[in-house]
DNA sequence: GCGCGTGATATTTTT
DNA sequence: TATCACGCGC
């Protein structure tokens, strides 16, 4: 345990303190991984906990998997049976066990948002209304937030608001209905439904919360009321919680994510002991002001001043660019220069607001030769011919999904269309497609010639089903692709067909990779793998320049960070101007992209972009405006182009001190803060008077006793 | 049952 | 610009 030495006080304390509630407020960059994984070896090591009663929670599978191997290593042993999982990860585990008791089987599958989206939209199909007017993605929606809220189908009636939600509770019951019929839980049931199990079977609850003697989460501010229930739950027979966050990063609030967690948690348990962590260990302190400067904007916020020991770093750079070519392509040479002064790839990140915004950067690589690997976008997993092969594995593993059936009954065409389906789907009645299929006779109904069609797509099935249960899901997969000829069906599009061969060929490899590698290399096993996968999962260790979104920034670091698009109606997103709310949250989102930057931190802003097809014109971020100018530099290619001569205007205008600084200053001045005097020390402000230029206000110096000041004169520095 | 043309629509972020 | 639902004609 020689870490605990190098760990800084509150750090040891918050390793240390292993009883009761604990809530760490830990800021960018001090450490907080460090924390989790020497307090979970430091359990195991000098409290002695059997590792099995520990469980921890993550936001990614790759951070459970690094804190999984980095406790392994600090304790020099390997495969420790600690729980570490992100929650959705934790929830399969636990309902594998104990599905019986939620009337599923325990082999359940798991659908995707596509899945679940497609039975929405054959659910909306059934009913014969118009996708048009009842948008499945809406429906989905509605579902979703009533199921995490905890409103059963049975009761969403009641809680429908107007008529068009009163549909939308007919089709959530539909919905619940079909996935039990298919044997599959969605995203939301691998959360919910380990409540309601909680609920329903207190036994089944105690014995969990009996095992787990110490749970601790991750990324606290991003987790949602009902993923807090779970965490409650868990710990309730022994009370020792651990939970890490950072308001200042929360950013998925539109996810239902609530920083009330975090703002609470004191006073849900009142044994808590709070630790808060302010020492950055990651960047540099010009970017750490920048950042600082601009969070302190947001108001409801639990406050923290970060600080490094790392020097003062480079200015911040600022480039303007009349548009996004010139913007990619000031982003590649910002690139090339770094690398020449040895930078190596890996240690550069390219972020932005939307996946749309990848485009114009992706080409401007290709054309400097600069190797980038993106995350999301048009995930792999979405990509039709991906769907496709994945559909017939899906169906292999659990016959009882219809979801899956209708999407590769026909596909590619074996002359099984509409009508046929739905005379199938008549037969079928209240039984599962595939396996009332499998009973000789039903199809009356059904031409002779379709019907042996059918006959024999059942036959494929069963067949593939036979052989899943022994061979790899790689195996599976060849058999399907040969089977179906569906590398010729590709064929059939010349114009497609190259790529999407790759796309098969990559998937083969993947799944080879997994029979090679994997514990279990089965086909469920597999599939159970993908379906919990993240796009941050798919980050590769290699030697590339990383392009993501800011969301998909959070928990990592990059040497040198470039942020694109600050502009208002990217960052902040149009979505978010009516809302306060959403805008502090754009802004915890620039101020999580700023943080990932350990030396150098460039930001790129453009004023024309191309919107299908159309240039739109777009003004600089109004965050631009929220960081002190004294730490950024604008790139003197800046001043050749239009847009930067424009700017250079109101950035002229803004450094020197007039009214319309100290309207944007005014905010900080509110009686009750504290500011640091150069020559006073620090003091505590008692009085405001007037606005604007005359603004006036009145500090109380222990040293030195009240003094005034005129706002926009005044030599201080805000502290928290 | 299938293919094709047309027009509407999308880009906010995702476990 | 790229994709997709929809409807028509074969």
């Amino acid at each position: 345990m020689s870490g605990l030495r190098e760990l800084n006080p509150p750090q040891r304390k918050a390793v240390m303190a292993t009883e009761g509630h604990v809530l760490v407020l830990a800021g960018a960059g001090s450490g907080k991984t460090r924390v989790l994984t020497e307090r979970i070896a430091y359990l195991i090591e000098k409290i002695r906990v059997s590792p099995a009663r520990i469980l921890a929670f993550t936001f990614t599978n790759k951070a459970a998997g690094e804190m999984r191997s980095r406790v392994e290593r600090l304790l020099a042993r390997k495969d420790l049976p600690f729980w570490v999982g992100t929650f959705h990860a934790t929830g399969v585990r636990i309902l594998r066990r104990e599905a019986k008791h939620i009337g599923f089987g325990n082999n359940f599958a798991i659908f995707d948002e596509d899945d679940s989206l497609s039975l929405v939209r054959d659910i909306v199909k059934g009913k014969e209304w118009r996708l048009d007017e009842h948008p499945p993605s809406l429906i989905r929606n509605r579902i979703s937030r009533w199921k995490n809220a905890l409103v059963p189908p049975g009761e969403a009636l009641k809680h429908a608001r107007d008529t068009v939600e009163e549909l939308h509770a007919q089709v959530y019951q539909r919905y619940s209905g079909e996935l039990q019929k298919c044997n599959a839980l969605d995203f939301d049931d691998l959360i919910t439904r380990v409540v309601e199990l909680f609920t329903v079977h207190p036994k089944v609850k105690e014995r969990y919360a009996r095992q787990f003697r110490y749970v601790l989460v991750d990324e606290f501010q991003d987790t949602n009321a009902i993923q807090m229930v779970m965490i409650d739950a868990l710990a309730s027979q022994h009370g020792n919680l651990f939970v890490v966050g950072d308001d200042d990063q929360a950013i998925y609030g539109w996810r239902g994510a609530t920083v009330e967690n975090i703002l609470q948690f004191d006073r849900v348990y009142d044994d808590t002991v709070t630790v808060r962590l302010e020492e950055n260990y990651r960047s540099t302190n010009r970017v750490l002001k920048a950042a600082n400067e601009l969070i302190a904007y947001n108001k409801g916020r639990k406050g923290k001043n970060l600080w490094s020991s790392k020097g003062e770093g480079e200015c911040l750079q600022l480039f303007f660019a009349d548009d996004e070519i010139e913007e990619a392509r000031s982003v590649r040479e910002t690139i090339i220069d770094l690398i020449r002064s040895g930078f190596k790839r890996s240690e550069i990140a390219l972020l932005y607001r939307t996946h749309a915004q990848s485009r114009a950067l992706e080409s401007a690589l290709r054309h400097g030769g600069l190797p980038y690997q993106i995350i999301g976008g048009v995930r792999f997993y979405e990509r039709r011919e991906i769907k496709d092969l994945l559909g017939y594995l899906k169906l292999v593993n659990n016959p009882r999904d219809d979801v899956n059936f209708r999407r590769v009954v026909n596909v590619p065409r074996r002359g099984i269309g509409k009508v046929t389906l739905e005379r199938i789907e008549k037969a079928a009645g209240t039984a599962s497609l595939s396996l009332s299929l499998r009973k000789k006779g039903g199809l009356t109904e059904v031409p002779k010639l379709q019907r042996e069609r059918v006959e024999e797509f059942t036959k494929l099935i069963a067949t593939l089903e036979l052989m899943a249960r022994k061979a790899t899901a790689h195996d599976v997969l060849v058999e399907i692709i040969d089977r179906t000829g569906y590398r010729e069906y590709l064929q059939e599009d010349p114009k497609t067909a190259q790529t999407r061969l790759e796309n098969v060929e990559e998937l083969l490899v993947e799944t080879h990779r997994f029979a090679l590698t994997a514990k279990d290399p089965r086909l469920a096993s597999f599939l159970e793998e993908i379906a919990l996968i993240s796009d941050i999962d798919t980050l590769k260790a290699e030697e590339t320049v990383a392009l993501m979104t800011l969301h998909n920034s959070k928990g990592l670091e990059y040497r040198a960070v470039l942020i694109t698009g600050l502009e208002d109606g990217l960052l902040p997103h149009y979505s978010s101007f009516e809302d306060d709310e959403e805008l502090e949250e754009e802004r915890r989102l620039l101020y999580v992209g700023m943080t990932r930057a350990k030396e150098r931190l460039f930001l790129f802003s453009s004023a024309n972009r191309l919107r299908f097809g159309n240039w739109t014109g777009n003004k600089p971020s109004r965050f631009l405006d929220e960081i002190p100018m004294e730490h950024v530099e604008v790139t003197s290619e800046s001043r050749m182009t239009r847009a930067g001569q424009e700017l250079f205007k109101s950035i002229d205008a803004r450094s020197a001190p007039q009214e319309q600084e100290i309207v944007v200053q005014s905010k900080r001045f509110y009686v009750g803060a504290d500011v640091l005097h150069p020559t006073y020390g620090q003091g505590t402000i008692r009085k405001v008077e007037g606005s604007g230029r005359d603004m006036r206000v009145t500090v109380y110096f222990p040293g030195a006793g009240e003094k005034k000041f005129l706002a926009l004169y005044a030599p201080f520095q805000f502290l928290r």
